[in-house]
Order: C-alpha cells, then sequence, then structure tokens
DNA sequence: CTGGGGAAGGGGCCC
DNA sequence: CGGGCCCCTTCCCCA
C-alpha cells in the first residue's frame, strides 16, 4: 500500500484487477483463495503501477529499490502446462494469512526454498512499500531447488539480477502460488524508461528449431587450419567466389582458389551472425552483384548509376556494387584471426593492422620506428599543442591521425553554436550540445522505489488537479518548487499538499 | 559530469 | 576491380 493510502485502491481511476477462474478480483485485496507461503499474503503487495494506464493489467512490485512490473494473462487451468496445472491445483486452494503451523509441512509446496520465518522476517522498509519476496538459492537450506522443480517457476521469466542492486541477489516471482496466471517477461522498471531492462531469457529455443541461430561454417580458408584460427598463422586466402548469402552458400572444396589466391587477406562469407543481418534487407540472392538492374541515369553526359534501394547515384558501377553490399548485408571479406568480416578488402586491410600492430601513419617528419606502439603519450594534455617534434604517435588510421594533427595545429573546427567553446571532434560538439539542451524530466534516469513512483502518481493527479481548479494559486506556487533531481543523492523532493508548507524527501539514492 | 584523446569500423570517392 | 584515401561515426578510456 502506498503511503498514506487510506483505501484498498491507489486510485480509484485505477482499474487493475485479478482475474482468476472467471472471478475478477480488485488487485490490493487479498484474494481468499490464495497461498500465502512467502510469509505474508502476495495479494498484499500485488499493486497496479501507478503510472500505468487505466484498465491495465500491470502490477507492479517494489523490490528494494527496483520495480518490477508484470503483466497478468488469465488463462484457464485446462490450458495452463501439466506441472503449472499440477502446481495450481496444489497451491490455490490454501487460504492466505493463516498462522504460522497451520498447514502442515507437507501441504506448503517446496517451491519456496526460503523458510517462512525467514520470509516474515523481511521487514518492510520505510517509503519503499512493502517488500517482495526473493527467492534465494544459493541461500536455501532446501535440497529441492526451485530450479530444478517442475514448477510454475519454470514459466515465470524472473527478471535477472541487476548489476547493480546489491539487494536483489536473488529471484523473483511474485505470482508464483496463484496461478494459473501466465505471466509474459517482466521488465526491471526504471521510472521514465519503460522497459528498460528487458528480462533475460529463461528458455532458448531448441537447436532444431527454425529460429535458432544456425552456425555457418565458414569458408574461410587457411593454411594449417587448426582448431583456433588465431595460431594458424596470418597468411590468408582469397574467397572469389564468396556469396553473400552465407546462410544459404555451402562450403565446397570446389571453391578453393588454389596457390594463386594466396594473399594476406580472406574473402569469405559474412559470420552468421551477420547473415542475419543481411536477411533483414533481403533482395535476392544476388543481391549486390551485377544481376541487379541499375536504374541509369545521366548528370551532365555522364552515366549515374542509381541504387534501387534507397535511390543514391553513383558515378561508377564498381562504386554502386560496393554500396549495394550495404543493403544486402555481404560481407565477403572475413578476418581469419578474428572472424569479423567486411564489406570491402580495404577496411579489412585497415583492420588487419589492428591484430599486427602495425600503424603505418605517422605525423610528418617523424623518425620513430613503425614498431613503436607509444601508448597515451600526451598525458592526456598537449602543452601548448605545437610539440610535433615531442609527439612520436603513430596511428593505424590516416583520419584519427589527422584528427590528432588538430592536437598540434590547435585547429577546433567544431565550434558550439550557443558558446564559444569550440572542439576538435564533432562528437565531442555533439556532447557539448546536450549541456545547451532543455532536460524535461530529471527523473528520466532515476531509480524510484514503489513509494516515490506512488507519490508521483500523487503529484501527477495534483498537477491535473491545478489545471482544472487553477484557483489554488498556493498549491501551483508549491509545485513550482517541485525539484526532482537526480544528482541530489536521488533524492525526489515533492510538496506536501496537505500542508502547503513543508517537504518531503521522497527518493533515495541506490547508495543510501 | 564534462571535456578530451584515441581506436576502430563503415561508407564513399577517386585513381 | 583493386587499392588508397577521406570523412564520418561510435565506442572506450582517461583527466
Amino acid at each position: 500500500k502506498p503511503p498514506g493510502s487510506t483505501g484498498d485502491s491507489l486510485s480509484p481511476n485505477l482499474d487493475s484487477q485479478l482475474c482468476q477462474d472467471g472471478q475478477v478480483f480488485p488487485a490490493f485485496k487479498p484474494h481468499p483463495d490464495t497461498l500465502d507461503s512467502h510469509g505474508q499474503s502476495w495479494a498484499s503487495w500485488l499493486c497496479p503501477w501507478p503510472l500505468a494506464p487505466a484498465k491495465s493489467a500491470l502490477l507492479a512490485c517494489p523490490q528494494g529499490l527496483d520495480l518490477y512490473l508484470c503483466a497478468l494473462q488469465s488463462a484457464t487451468l485446462a490450458t495452463a502446462p501439466r506441472g503449472l496445472r499440477e502446481d495450481a491445483l496444489s497451491a490455490r486452494h490454501l487460504p492466505p494469512r493463516l498462522p504460522a503451523g497451520f498447514f502442515s509441512d507437507e501441504k506448503l509446496p517446496a517451491k519456496c526454498p526460503l523458510s517462512r520465518d525467514k520470509m516474515g522476517s523481511q521487514t518492510e522498509r520505510a517509503g519503499e512499500g512493502a517488500p517482495c519476496p526473493s527467492f534465494s538459492p544459493s541461500n536455501s537450506s532446501s535440497p529441492n531447488s526451485w530450479q530444478n522443480k517442475k514448477s510454475p517457476l519454470a514459466f515465470c521469466s524472473c527478471p535477472p539480477t541487476p548489476p547493480n542492486s546489491k539487494e536483489l541477489s536473488s529471484h523473483f516471482c511474485p505470482f508464483y502460488p496463484a496461478y494459473p496466471f501466465f505471466l509474459p517477461a517482466p521488465y526491471l522498471v526504471t521510472y521514465g524508461s519503460l522497459p528498460s531492462v528487458p528480462c533475460a531469457p529463461r528458455f532458448k529455443l531448441p537447436q532444431d528449431t527454425p529460429y535458432a541461430t544456425k552456425a555457418v561454417p565458414s569458408l574461410l580458408i587457411n593454411v594449417n587450419e587448426s582448431e583456433h584460427p588465431s595460431t594458424s598463422g596470418e597468411t590468408l586466402h582469397s574467397y572469389p567466389g564468396a556469396c553473400q548469402d552465407s546462410g544459404q552458400t555451402q562450403p565446397s572444396q570446389s571453391q578453393n582458389p588454389g596457390p594463386s589466391a594466396a594473399r594476406t587477406y580472406s574473402m569469405g562469407p559474412e559470420r552468421a551472425g551477420r547473415a542475419a543481418a543481411g536477411k533483414r534487407a533481403p533482395l535476392g540472392s544476388q543481391a549486390g552483384s551485377a544481376a541487379l538492374p541499375y536504374p541509369l541515369k545521366k548528370e551532365n553526359g555522364k552515366i549515374l548509376y542509381e541504387c534501387n534501394v534507397c535511390s543514391k547515384s553513383f558515378r561508377q558501377l564498381s562504386n554502386l556494387k560496393v554500396h549495394l553490399r550495404v543493403h544486402s548485408g555481404e560481407r565477403p571479406f572475413q578476418c581469419a584471426l578474428c572472424q569479423k568480416s567486411f564489406t570491402q578488402l580495404a577496411h579489412l586491410q585497415k583492420h588487419h593492422l589492428v591484430h599486427t600492430g602495425e600503424r603505418p601513419h605517422d605525423l610528418p617528419g617523424s623518425n620513430v620506428p613503425d614498431t613503436v606502439v607509444p601508448g597515451r603519450n600526451h598525458g592526456g594534455k598537449l602543452p601548448g599543442l605545437h610539440h610535433r617534434e615531442m609527439c612520436h604517435k603513430r596511428f593505424s588510421s590516416s583520419s584519427n591521425l589527422k584528427t590528432h594533427l588538430r592536437l598540434h595545429s590547435g585547429a577546433r573546427p567544431f565550434q558550439c553554436s550557443v558558446c564559444p567553446s569550440r572542439f576538435t571532434q564533432l562528437v565531442h560538439l555533439k556532447l557539448h550540445l546536450r549541456l545547451h539542451a532543455p532536460r524535461p524530466c530529471g527523473l528520466a534516469h532515476t531509480h524510484l522505489p514503489l513509494a516515490s513512483l506512488t507519490y508521483l502518481a500523487r503529484w501527477h493527479q495534483g498537477a491535473l488537479d491545478i489545471l482544472a481548479a487553477p484557483s489554488e494559486r498556493q498549491m501551483d506556487r508549491d509545485m513550482d518548487k517541485v525539484k526532482v533531481s537526480s544528482a541530489s543523492q536521488g533524492k525526489v523532493y515533492l510538496p506536501d499538499f496537505t500542508s502547503h508548507s513543508t517537504w518531503q524527501v521522497m527518493g533515495h539514492s541506490q547508495e543510501e
């Protein structure tokens, strides 16, 4: 229940309900036909998401500083999987909130590894709403791990443990006792960015399903092929017959280019993952090749080859062919060392420098041996920015060298249109421009507990009330005082609408 | 948080 | 067609 709430419902406008066996129950009222296997009625901490649309079947449950959101979908027992049916049937008739020891142990399905005492010891933290029951298999003393049982948990896509949440070291499955409810993948909700962290898939498609990613045998031909391509040397062979659709191309020994094709680089099909990307824009089996018709245009008497996908024009047919790989996903140039593939050989060549450490681009006048690969020899600063003779940096890319040369020349071609700031790289200007952009809501990245969300809902309701009754100027002034800052240790200052004079610290940072 | 530097990849143009 | 080069972008890391 939200703090200060007097009724059963957070908002009468919300219509979150629980449906079970054709009956409809308010979400806040403990369902008499539920199992209290967690030391407290699960219905007591089921509450509708305050900001969810009306008629929402979304249920929110706080877990520490996190808020888990689950959507309910009713299903009949007949349609439930067998194991789920059994668990539901064994659990759904147990009344909630009965004294400890009321049940015989055998009636309590050992789905929850935590004892009732332990679960009951979870005290409700002030301002954060009721705690959610959590499962801690690692701490479980029960040999019957719920993970290994054929239980409804197997069908619950429990949210993964957020890496930044020290409290949530266990999985959370709020609807465990209350089947038949099928739970779509819930999301760890960060307020303002729903959904922010999709639940990691608990189940993997069988390998024989048509959706399973099928590894494509590499067409890369290595001399002294070994288990680890990285150990097979750097001698690669071209693959002139590489087809862009690696998912359909089968390797063939006849496609061995032979000794004459021995090169430093490889030309092979794209990796399986890339093949999937290529299939997103299927252009036919010969996309990117000469099989595509090229609309011809003329500009100043010269033929223009137009891409039939993006209508981009090229003056050379070969450029269009290369360009079409962008749409087809064809990446015929594959590195033998890291299996990365590229659309152009030049890109593979440039990439190859990553493995060799070669940095052919150095500053003009530099006589540093090519093997030198200095680190950050500027120490993050360039005193005076005109110490070319002191800089021995070399670069694998001429572009990066050019960017670096700006440091020596002092050129800062990217100027902010708002302030006099200038930058050497466009990306830095873009980042800088974010400072001038309006920030509509600092809460967008604030991790709020449910209680804060509750007050936020009240705040929004209050704002609506003000719009409806603008005469309440005092409240309006209070509304102007609302301070929401993620930089203030996660505290959220909200006006107390009851006194119009006090402020309440609603939120807490994760560090707290 | 912001500014800054560098690594690396990608698309395109030209010879 | 291959190769070189350019420009742009994203990402990462550091101060």
